[in-house]
DNA sequence: GAGGCCTCTCAGCGGACTCTCAGCCCCCGG
DNA sequence: CCGGGGGCTGAGAGTCCGCTGAGAGGCCTC
C-alpha cells in the first residue's frame, strides 16, 4: 500500500490487517517502484498524489518494467484525472476518497481472485484479433490494413466486446467528446469496417442492435 | 429511498422525480432491506433514523448480502454518529440535514455514474435473465433478440417483478411520461413479450391481472 | 499542382418497428 | 343465462432507422 497520508494509511492499514491481509506500508513513489520491483505481491494499493513520485508515474514505471501485479488507484476526487485516466494506464481497478473501507476490502479480494496475468494486450473476438501494442489487426491469420479511424472504431468496439454500444458513446468515445455532426458517420465506418472484417470472411462480428447501437459478438461473429 | 418522516419523504421524492429519477420509497428499515434485495437499484438514499431498524444496521446488512448498491447517507446532524462511521460501514456518500436539494441530485448523479464495474445488474425471473448492461435477454440458456421497445418494456416489469404494474404506469415509464394515447399499446407490446418470451418456452411470466395491469412472476412463470 | 488516401456529407431506399383500429373473446356481475 | 367491459388479436398504415453509393473537400506525398 502506498500513502502518504499517515492518518488515512494506519486506519487502512489497521483495517486491512484485521481483515486477513498482510499490509507492507510504504509512504512516497520512489520507494513504491522499488519495493514492487523487489518484491511480489498480490495487489498494491496506490495513491495518486504522493511525494516525488505521483501515482500515474509509479504505476507507468511499473508497467514498463513488465510488473503487472494488479493495481488498485486511490484517486482524491472525481474530475481531471478520472477513472478512465487510471484505467487506461493500466490500473485495475479504483475508489475515490473518500472510500468505503468494506468496498475497498471488496474490491481487493475481488482482484487477489481475479488473478491470472489475463492482461488483455492483444483484444480477441473469435479469429479476429487486435494487437493495441502494434496496432495489427489479424483475422484467421491474414493481416488487416485500417486506417486510422477504422482502427479507432474497431479498437473501441473490441474493448467492449460484449456490451451494446450506442452510436452517440462511439461519437464521444472515438471521435470527439464534443462532437455534435450526424451520427451517420458512425454507420458509414461501421459499413468500412464491415466490408475489411466482416465480408472477405463470411462472418459478421460486428452486430447492429436496432435502436440502441452495435455490438461486437465476441465469438466473432 | 428510505425516509420515515413523510413530509421531506414526500418532498423529495417529487424533486427527485422531476429530476427525471425513478423512485420507489420505503418508510422504514426492514422494508429497506427487503426492497434492497429483490429489486436492484442504482442507487438508495438511506436515513439513519428509522424505525425497526437504524440506516447503519440496514447497511450492515445489504453488505453482508454482498449487495453493493451505492448508498448515499442522511444524517441528522453531525456528530454522535459521524462521517467516519458511515463510511466504515460502506456508505459511498452522506449528507447531513438539512440539506440542499440540488447537492442531494449532484451527488446521487455521482454515484450512479460511479457505478461499481463488478456489481451484477442482470434482472432475473426463474430461467429468464436480462443483462442491463449488455442489452441482452435470455430464456433458458436461448438469447431472445427485442426490438427497443419490447426491451423497455421487459426492463420496466422486471425491475419491479412480483408487483401489479397498471397500463399508465407503464406509458409514462416506458413511453413518455406525457403519454396520453390509447393504452391499448401496452396490450399490444404485452402480446408480442409473450410471443417472444413465454409462447416459445410453454411458460407465462407476464400475468394479466384483470382491472390493475400487468405482473412479472419473480419464479417465471 | 497532381494524384491518392482519408474523412465526412448527403439523399434515396428498403425494411423494421411502432402504433391504430375494429372485431372478438372471455371473465364477471346481475 | 345474458350483457357489459376489459383484455386479446390480426391486419395494416405510417414512420423511423440504418444501409448504401456517390462524391466533395482536406491533407499528404511526390
Amino acid at each position: 500500500m502506498v500513502e502518504d497520508e499517515l492518518r488515512l494509511a494506519d486506519t487502512v492499514h489497521r483495517g486491512l490487517t484485521d481483515a486477513g491481509f498482510v499490509v507492507e506500508l510504504v509512504h512516497d513513489g520512489e520507494n513504491a517502484v522499488w519495493a514492487a520491483t523487489e518484491h511480489s505481491y498480490d495487489v498494491i494499493v496506490l495513491d495518486i498524489m504522493l511525494p516525488k513520485l505521483n501515482g500515474y508515474r509509479v504505476l507507468e514505471l511499473l508497467r514498463a518494467r513488465g510488473i503487472w501485479t494488479p493495481v488498485l488507484m486511490l484517486t482524491a476526487k472525481d474530475g481531471e484525472y478520472d477513472q478512465t485516466d487510471a484505467f487506461d494506464l493500466g490500473a485495475d481497478d479504483y475508489l475515490t476518497k473518500p472510500f468505503s473501507f468494506l468496498v475497498l476490502v471488496a474490491r481487493l479480494r475481488a482482484l487477489i481472485r481475479r488473478g491470472g496475468p489475463e492482461r488483455p494486450v492483444v483484444l480477441t473476438a473469435g479469429d479476429l484479433s487486435l494487437d493495441v501494442a502494434r496496432r495489427r489487426v489479424e483475422r484467421n491469420g491474414r493481416e488487416i490494413t485500417l486506417t486510422p479511424r477504422e482502427y479507432g472504431l474497431l479498437e473501441f468496439l473490441m474493448r467492449h466486446r460484449g456490451d451494446t454500444v450506442s452510436k452517440t458513446e462511439i461519437l464521444q468515445n472515438v471521435w470527439d467528446p464534443a462532437f455534435d455532426g450526424d451520427p451517420n458517420v458512425v454507420e458509414v465506418y461501421v459499413r468500412y469496417l464491415r466490408k475489411k472484417i466482416d465480408t472477405p470472411f463470411a462472418r459478421h462480428a460486428i452486430e447492429t442492435i436496432r435502436g440502441m447501437g452495435y455490438r461486437m459478438n465476441p465469438e466473432g461473429g
